[in-house]
DNA sequence: CGTCATTAGTTGACAGAGCAACTATTTAGC
DNA sequence: GCTAAATAGTTGCTCTGTCAACTAATGACG
């Protein structure tokens, strides 16, 4: 086979010994020029990717608002600082935080107008970034896709209990 | 179509309107989950995730070393702060640096002897850590996931003319 | 109902990322 | 050869991420 075209974009002069590493290392690269594209449409508008998916996650629960630690289970990449994160939101107007009545702990975070302005900016935007980005892929590629993923993080899950303990 | 995994993880109580928002996401938060089991092996000897895979690209040069810039460009995740991660494995003595002669502008980076038996570690458990997350994907499944990959890797590169220089 | 464990979140200290400005050296053009 | 531009890398500053310790409130159980 000829050189794949992972080794070429990384200047590796040995290919690869074994498949299941290449993908490894194929997917953190993939994932890492996504995140790349993403944050060249969202941060212009001084918000992070990780903060942009806190304001869609409290787009989705805007009736009830949600408590802190559940933006943070509820996260597509990891996000620990989750409470100073929260912080950077209120302090520029996008979220609001409330203590709860029946369970004194708990705050509950709201997306406020402003946040939702701005999403609905980003709404028109960023689909168009990255969807064009998976053109290359016919549907049953798509399915594929999300299965092959379903399957490895069903496999990572099962042995990193510390990953999340939903 | 029954609920996706992927909703169910994150607890989103919509569906996915798109296959390909859902396949961005995916992708990010697999490869989130990845990174989490990866520096679950190799943190504990007190290197990050960037700074193992310097070490691997300097094994890969060990004959003639390389200068800095061109390790930031082989690197799987961008790393722009090169120079303070190469910086702290000098001081960790797990590599060395030197001007070169012929162009005095450039710093070569060596791998040390201790950097070397770091790694001659790692490469027993790490692939022992991440392989078996993809045992759930038949072979013709790897082959097709590193085409999608590669596939949207490619768009990904198109569009974006400030990812790499190469 | 009192102690102990758990849950929810915050804070402090410190390392690391990211960006822009800067130095040193080399290359290219006139 | 001399100036201008490009290249290679470093440094300063700020902002963010990370980890551990801490407070406060709730729940569990004898």
């Amino acid at each position: 086979m000829a050189q794949s075209s992972l080794t070429r974009e990384l200047r590796q002069n040995k290919p690869f010994l074994n498949p299941r590493d290449e993908a490894f290392v194929a997917l953190l690269r993939t994932a890492d020029m996504l995140r790349w594209r993403l944050s060249e449409v969202i941060e212009p508008h001084n918000i992070t990717i990780a903060q942009f998916n806190v304001l869609r996650i409290l787009r989705g629960a805007q009736s009830t608002g949600l408590p802190t630690l559940e933006i943070s289970a509820r996260m597509v990449e990891q996000a620990p600082g989750i409470t100073r994160l929260v912080d950077r939101l209120e302090t520029a107007g996008l979220v609001r935080r409330e203590r709860t009545r029946t369970d004194r702990r708990q705050v509950l975070c709201h997306i406020e107008a402003k946040g939702l302005k701005l999403l609905s900016w980003l709404d028109a935007s960023v689909p168009q970034a990255t969807e064009v980005l998976f053109s290359g892929l016919k549907p049953g590629d798509l399915d594929k896709l999300l299965e092959s993923l379903d399957s490895i993080r069903k496999a990572c899950a099962a042995r990193c209990p510390s990953l999340r303990k939903h």
